[in-house]
DNA sequence: GTTAGCACTCTTTAGTGTAGAGTGCTAACA
DNA sequence: TGTTAGCACTCTACACTAAAGAGTGCTAAC
C-alpha cells in the first residue's frame, strides 16, 4: 500500500530519527541522503505519510516525527534481521567469562550487558518454575528438644526447618519416624503435596501437632522456593540519559513505574508466550509506559520457560540494535546454563 | 555566646526554612513570629548572625537560609528531645502488626515506615554478622554419585552443598569420615575455620581433593552466609518530591549514589559506634550528598550490632520529628525482634 | 538600643523582536 | 502527470528590555 519511494522516506526518517531524537525536515532527508528527488518532493510524500498515519508533526514549523504506526510497520516490514558487530560479540562473550559463578549470575550479567548495550533500562526476570520430586525427609539432631527437619528433593534440593521434638521422643523414633514418611512420599511431585496428601503423615506422627505444622511449614518453604520469580533491573541511570526523559516529572514518573516490582512481573508476563515480542507506546497498557517500548523474550530451557528478558525504553528506541541483541543474549544463555548443569554433574 | 534573642531568631529561621523551603526574610519573621521587635532589628541580629556564619544568602535581595554551622547548632543546642503525637504512635505499631513475618520482614517495614514519616529516604542495613560455633556435619544420601554435605551450626544454622562421592566409597565410610571431621572441628568458632584448620580434616579424606574441596567450599559458603549484609531502601521517589530535588541533573546524581549499594553500606558502617549521628552537609565525606543530611542509629541486641537504621535527605530536613521517629523505632524493633525469638523458641 | 525611611540590588515574569527552520501552496517545467 | 523552484507563512528559540516585588543595608532620628 506505501510505495517504494514512500516506505524509504519513511524508514530514513524513522532511522534518522532514532539517531538524532531530533525531527527530520525535507531539506534534511535531501541533503544527508541522496535520494534524487528535491525537498519539495519529500515533503508532498511526506505530507501523504502523515495524513496516512505514519507521522506526526509537533508544531507547523517542525519536522516530522514517527507515529506508532510508524514504529510498528518499521518493525514487522521493514527491518531485516542484522547482526551483531564483532566488537558487540566479544564484549558479550567476555562479558559472561568474567562474571558467572552461579545461576543469579547469569542473570544478573544479563541485565547488566543487555542494559549497556541497548542504553535503556533491562529487565531480567528468573522464572525458578522447576518442580522437582519429593525424594526423602530427615531429623537431623540439634539439641535435647529441638531437630532440624530436612526434606531432599531427587534433583538434590535441601530444604530445612527447626522443628520442637515431642517431650520424650528419641532420635531412633525420629529416624523410624521419617522413613515411614518419606514411604508415602517418595517420588511425589513436591507441588502435589498439600496437609491433605499429609494427613497420612499426619496419623504417623500420631497426632502431634507442632510436629505436624513444622513439617507442613517446611514442605510449604520449599514449594514457595522453587515458584519465587526474582528480577534482576539494570541501566536505571542510562534511561535518564535519553533525551525524552530530562524532565524531572516525567523522571519521577518511571521511578515510580519501575519500583513497582510487582507490575514489572506482571508486565514481562504478559508476554511469554510468543518468542520475540515488541510493544510499541500506546500498545502498552500499563500507565506511565505509554511513550515508551518494550521489546522482551522468553528464555526456555527444555521446553521450560526459565526466565524472560526485556529492554525498556522510549519509543524512539534502536530496534534492530536491540533485537540482535536479545537473539544473540537468548542462544548465549543457552550456552551458559549448559555450561553450568556440566559443571553441576 | 549567642544571645537569647539570636537563638531566638536562628531557631526561627531555621524552622521556617525547614517548613517552607524558602528563603526566611526579615519582614516574614516579624509578620509571623511576634517578637515584639521591628524587621529593621531583625535585620541587625541577621546581619550579625551571617558574619557567625549561621546563615548564608542565595542573593542580595533574598532572605537567609540556615548554613550546615546552624544546623549543627540546632541539632545539638536548640532541639528538645520531641515525642511523637499519638496518631504517629499508633500508625507504627499498626504498621508491624500487619507486615512482619521473618526478619527480613521487619527491616523491609522499617524502611518503609522510616520513609514515610521521614519523607526521605530511609536505608536500613541488616547486619547479620553473628558468630555461630560449628556442631557437626553429615552426608545424606543423593544417589550413586552424589551427596548432600551438610554443615550444622549450634544455634541450628545449616547449610548444604553437593558433593561427588569417590569411586567406591560407601555410605557408612562417608558417616566414618564425618564423625571424624566433626570431632575435630566441635565447637570451633565458625569463621576461624580456613584450609588450615582443615588440614587435618584433609588427612582424613585421604587425599581426595574433590571431596576436600566441596568441604571448603561448603565452609566458605555458610561463612560468607553468615557476613551477608543486606541493605533496604525505602522512598526513593518521595525524596524527588522534596522542592530541592527537583532538577533533572540532581535527581540523576542522587540515582547514581542511590544505586551504589557499596557506597551506601560504607556510609552506614563509617558511624556505627554512636548512639545517633547526625550528618549535616558538608560534614559528609562522600561525593554526592553534600547537600544532603543523614541521620542514623544502630541497632543492638544483647550488645551485638543487629541493623542500621539511617534516613537521607536534604540539609533541610526535619531533624526534630525523624530523630523522634528513629527514636522510637529503635526501641519498637527491639520488641518485635523479641517477640520473634520468643516465637522461634 | 531600636526603628522608620529610603535607595539599592537582585530575581522573576511578561513582553518584544529577530533569526532560523520548516512547511504548504502555486505556478512553471519536463 | 509527476517534479520542482519560489515564496509567503508559521512556529520556536533566544536575546533583550522593562516593570514589579521582595529584601537588604545604611542613615538619621527617636
Amino acid at each position: 500500500m506505501l510505495s517504494d519511494r514512500q516506505r524509504q522516506i519513511l524508514q530514513i526518517i524513522i532511522e534518522d530519527y532514532i539517531a538524532t531524537a531530533e525531527p527530520v525536515g525535507s531539506r534534511t532527508i535531501a541533503r544527508k541522503y541522496n535520494l534524487g528527488i528535491s525537498p519539495a518532493t519529500i515533503r508532498n510524500e511526506m505530507s501523504d505519510l502523515e495524513l496516512l498515519g505514519f507521522l506526526d508533526q509537533p508544531h507547523t514549523s517542525a519536522g516530522r516525527i514517527p507515529s506508532s504506526k510508524a514504529y510498528r510497520y518499521y518493525v514487522d516490514s521493514l527491518i531485516k534481521p542484522g547482526s551483531l558487530t564483532p566488537n558487540d560479540i566479544a564484549l558479550i562473550d567476555n562479558w559472561y567469562k568474567e562474571r558467572v559463578r552461579n545461576i543469579d549470575d547469569i542473570f544478573q550479567s544479563t541485565a547488566k550487558i543487555l542494559s549497556r548495550m541497548s542504553k535503556n533500562v533491562s529487565l531480567v526476570l528468573a522464572n525458578k518454575e522447576t518442580t522437582s520430586k519429593f525424594s526423602y525427609m530427615r531429623f537431623l539432631p540439634l539439641n535435647e528438644h529441638q531437630a532440624i527437619l530436612c526434606l531432599i528433593t531427587e534433583d538434590g534440593q535441601i530444604d530445612n526447618c527447626v522443628v520442637e521434638i515431642p517431650l520424650g521422643m528419641q532420635q531412633d523414633e525420629l529416624d523410624y519416624l521419617a522413613r515411614n514418611i518419606t514411604n508415602k512420599l517418595h517420588g511425589m511431585n513436591l507441588d502435589t503435596i498439600d496437609s491433605e496428601v499429609l494427613h497420612d503423615a499426619h496419623q504417623e506422627i500420631q497426632g502431634d501437632k507442632m510436629l505436624f505444622s513444622s513439617l507442613l511449614k517446611a514442605v510449604t518453604q520449599m514449594q514457595q522456593g522453587q515458584k519465587k520469580e526474582k528480577m534482576f533491573l539494570g541501566g536505571t541511570k542510562q534511561l535518564f540519559n535519553q533525551p525524552e526523559f530530562q524532565d524531572a516529572n516525567r523522571i519521577k514518573e518511571l521511578l515510580g513505574v519501575l519500583e513497582e516490582e510487582q507490575v514489572l512481573k506482571d508486565m514481562l508476563n504478559a508476554g511469554t508466550n510468543s518468542g520475540l515480542r515488541v510493544t510499541i507506546g500506546s500498545e502498552n497498557t500499563f500507565t506511565g509506559i505509554q511513550d515508551c517500548s518494550m521489546i522482551q523474550a522468553t528464555y526456555r530451557l527444555n521446553g521450560q520457560v526459565v526466565g524472560t528478558l526485556a529492554v525498556l525504553g522510549p519509543t524512539r528506541m534502536e530496534y534492530k540494535k536491540v533485537i540482535s541483541v536479545m537473539d544473540y543474549l537468548q542462544k548465549y544463555m543457552h550456552v551458559v546454563f549448559n555450561k553450568m548443569s556440566e559443571a553441576n554433574k
